[in-house]
DNA sequence: TTTGACTAGTTGCAAAAAGCAAGTGGACAA
DNA sequence: TTGTCCACTTGCTTTTTGCAACTAGTCAAA
């Protein structure tokens, strides 16, 4: 334990996406095709610009997620998870798989969680490699 | 939405453990074997009492852990998982796999980590079993 | 049966984080 | 050149967290 900080897997993980917001904007970016900061700023649960910065900010310093310039328009940022935040997936998928038992959610979500969990190997493989190939091509022009 | 609250699977799960502190708790009790309030303090993160006394509640509420009394020490209380709160498993295999490929953490918890991963469905199942049979019987003297 | 340690909490206060609304400065399109 | 859109920033209030001290019931031993 250095720092007061417990090395244990759970609370390492909780340092990174131990809060409200966090795996929110990985959401967005991973299931709902969001790439711009007003994207995320209009999801429904409405956060804050400020907070919105901070952890943007915070998961690209963690290597989660890489900022780049939008080439059309360049007052825009293009967001996109790296390796490390693609392997989250899994983790997103349990979570949500553990709500649709537990939580009220929308008939369309539970499909949704439903395709995921039962075609988990296929079906995340494959949106894995799409998110993992731009990714790639980000990385190679900057 | 109502409320104000989406009804996106993610978010619903992060109301309950949307936090730093909810699933070290459940990490106490369904990997550590911690029952007691008080062994729960001791944990490594060193979370505060009236913390601890606060999340407690809000499971208990949930339907995520019950509450009993310790049949042989009145002062104290035993917390136990229930189905709900074992449901988390998978969640927690995932956090944890996840840490162990990108985070640091010690070569003890790598392995405990490969073990849960690799025979998911034999030892996962097997703990689940432990944990239920436990809840099933404070159920019934409650 | 008194003593002292242990139990699960509670209380009050200070510090940190979150939330809100308004503002900024650069880019863009007409 | 004017107005709009963009990603933030700033200042302020409210909420949450963290800390330390305290409480009341329980227990085991003297």
């Amino acid at each position: 334990m250095k720092d007061g900080k417990s090395q244990c897997p759970i609370n390492q993980a909780l340092e990174v996406f131990g809060d409200k917001w966090t795996l929110l904007i990985i959401r967005d970016i991973m299931f709902d095709g969001k790439r711009y900061f007003g994207e995320m700023r209009g999801s429904d649960e409405k956060i804050a610009s400020n907070i919105l910065t901070n952890r943007l900010s915070k998961l690209e310093e963690l290597g989660i997620l890489i900022k780049t310039k939008d080439l059309h328009h360049k007052q825009k940022n293009v967001y996109s998870l790296t390796a490390k935040g693609i392997d989250l997936m899994p983790v997103m998928i349990e979570i949500a798989d553990w709500s649709a038992k537990h939580r009220t959610i929308s008939e369309k979500d539970r499909k949704h969680v439903q395709e995921l969990v039962g075609g988990r190997r296929i079906l995340q493989k494959k949106m894995s490699a799409v998110l993992l190939k731009e990714f790639e091509t980000i990385s190679k022009n900057t």
